[in-house]
DNA sequence: CGCAAATCCTACCACCGTGGTAGGATTAAG
DNA sequence: CTTAATCCTACCACGGTGGTAGGATTTGCG
């Protein structure tokens, strides 16, 4: 499993927030509510959401979070990076420029760096406004054979 | 992760005996020391590939392991698909029939949907002969931009 | 026939990430 | 000054990952 709870659920928080965009800020007990979450759970998760600058927080009474950008101005990859750490799809990859010993004759590399590519090239086309609005077309594909199959 | 080392390996493996294919059986311990990994550790994994029809084996002195097909006739996907058991991105995709109870209301759903075609598609385009000719248009792109991008 | 070289099979295990829970400290509105 | 909210630290059970160990079985060859 490449995504783990922790990026699924930041995703649905950040879908959650987008959806309320221009309501104030939202108390994490409605979210979890809404989205029959453990507000526990989210609390943690929420806050590397905050903490990376993906929102904005009021503290006490009245308080709760909201988008710190437009939702189409998220896209999902960066969502996920921050909550993942990573989304490549094997720990052979080259992260933080540090490649794996054996790349110079890795005969499998060059698949798992292009299976890397088309990931990263999906999610980061996707962003949060095209989720709320159920943009099928991008989401599912139709739009090239080659990434999403038409069937 | 996605592909742990297990999926690696076995990919490894049979890359290893693509090579080496018409040199009849290949025994484990060659492949190990070639490929510089655990023959203990390579044993479990490749016993997958055998049972799942992938390799033919000899027991017994001058015996090993060698591909069923041609190297042309594998593709990734299979082959990560038997011994990861599932490629999915996340664990709330809908497997063997069976999806999340959630689903019919899920609004990240499509997202994750999308993403595992992305991925299989790509994988399963791909064989054992694409990787050991070295096939760089094929495995990092440059024939679709929507896929992998040109960088 | 018997040895050696190979696959095949079962069991075991340490480590770490996942998916949480618990409890309290701090802040701000009214 | 109460209440409702975020913020922070610590803890924990479970299962998957990445192996290791030891032997049983099969087959080629001299």
């Amino acid at each position: 499993m490449m995504v783990s709870t922790k990026g699924r659920y930041a995703l649905t928080v950040m879908v959650d927030l987008a959806r309320l965009e221009g309501d104030g800020y939202v108390s994490l007990a409605d979210i979890a509510e809404r989205e029959n979450l453990s507000m526990k759970y989210l609390e943690s998760i929420i806050s590397i959401l905050n903490k990376g600058g993906m929102l904005q927080s009021l503290r006490g009474k009245k308080g709760g979070y909201r988008l710190a950008r437009k939702p189409d101005e998220y896209n999902i990859s960066e969502i996920l990076l921050l909550t993942e750490g990573t989304l490549a799809p094997v720990n052979c990859i080259m992260q933080d420029g540090v490649e794996c010993e054996k790349a110079a004759t890795c005969s499998t590399l060059p698949l798992w760096a292009g299976l890397d590519k088309v990931i990263e090239n999906y999610l980061s086309d996707i962003t949060l406004e095209d989720i709320i609005r159920g943009n099928r077309k991008k989401l599912l594909g139709d739009y090239c054979g080659t990434c999403v199959s038409a069937n």
